[in-house]
DNA sequence: CTTTTTTCATTAGCCGCCTAACTATTCGCC
DNA sequence: GGCGAATAGTTAGGCGGCTAATGAAAAAAG
């Protein structure tokens, strides 16, 4: 997502002098947040400058790859409810109805009702869908290896490495992050 | 920003025998590629909800931030022109004027013509907004000192030293990166 | 001094994302 | 079997992001 932090990250000198002010303030820690933040939202632009290219968004493209892999896994059967790929997605039910729409206004998508349960719909790639598919990924691929390219095997692995405890820490929060009642008086 | 990937990351074997289909699929690269975005969407996330409890959204922060840093380095004057902050935060003055409008309606910031130039605007803090700033930053500096707290002082250097390769690669790019044109033919 | 170009802020319209509310259907319990 | 609880999808309304177009004012060109 965009932002939080300034576009020109701060020198770890200001960090330093604002850490004096504010105890709280981490330096290190916030220099490694604030970069994460920066350049996962670079990284994050690189591809999406390139789905626009496809008339396609990042969550439509979400929805066509989620539906692909599936297709891929389970056989020739691509269908999946909205609910599924608002939960492989990340995404909520409302947002993924949005998303349909739009794949299903372009033509890459096809709703059905599903015929056991009739609260539920099947949503599946149209082989237009696929066939745009096929257009974006071999250079979609391409693109995310040239921007790890400056990485070596080694410095690959340490970087999943680190980004995975970080991962473990924020994606399985909930309890100890910082829950205001929690943190406000824990003061110093 | 959000998505592009599945939630459940997929496994390596997956991202090996896809690339035989693919040669342009580089696993490694994929996979550092995914979990940077995953990892720095969930960071994302973490804040975000911090912010939310003082009903102010990222966009709003990044603004405060710069107004008030803007503050501390020059003095008691905290004025920014709307296009300095959208500058500074890295978006559109379009979507500034929104961000502004919201912060003004809140009362956390105050619009006033420059006296100048009439073209401009100038963004100010006022003391509510300051106030609220003081309110969020002791627990915001927490939050990002929690999420860190997973790596030594050593790995948050080199974590910082990948980041700043890959950043210079995203960031940097307009040229190499994958236009189409230099890299459908490119094949293989 | 006039004309053109640039710059600033805003507006309008699109999309994605959210939460909350609503409808329809199925499930589970009695 | 019937009735409340849970579930699926959608709708409504809001915000934040974008592009493109607009109007006003300053800067540059002549």
């Amino acid at each position: 997502m965009p932002l939080l932090m300034l576009k020109d990250l701060p020198r770890y000198e200001c960090l330093l002098e604002a850490s004096r002010e504010f105890p709280d303030l981490d330096p290190s820690a916030t220099e490694v947040f604030l970069n994460l933040l920066r350049t996962g939202d670079e990284a994050f632009r690189v591809v999406e400058v390139h789905l626009a290219q496809h008339n396609i968004t990042q969550g439509g493209f979400s929805v066509l790859m989620a539906l692909w892999g599936s297709c891929r896994r389970e056989g020739v059967d691509s269908k999946l409810s909205p609910a599924a790929l608002a939960e492989r997605t990340g995404v909520t039910r409302a947002t993924m109805t949005g998303l349909v729409d739009t794949l299903e206004r372009d033509g890459l998508v096809r709703r059905a009702p599903d015929t056991d349960d009739r609260r539920m719909m099947t949503v599946e790639l149209t082989s237009r869908g696929e066939k745009r598919l096929m257009q974006i990924l071999p250079n979609h691929f391409r693109q995310m290896a040239w921007l790890m390219s400056t990485l070596s095997e080694s410095e690959r692995k340490t970087l999943v490495r680190l980004l995975t405890k970080v991962l473990a820490r924020a994606g399985a929060n909930g309890e100890s992050p910082a829950s205001e009642t929690a943190l406000a008086p824990a003061g110093r």
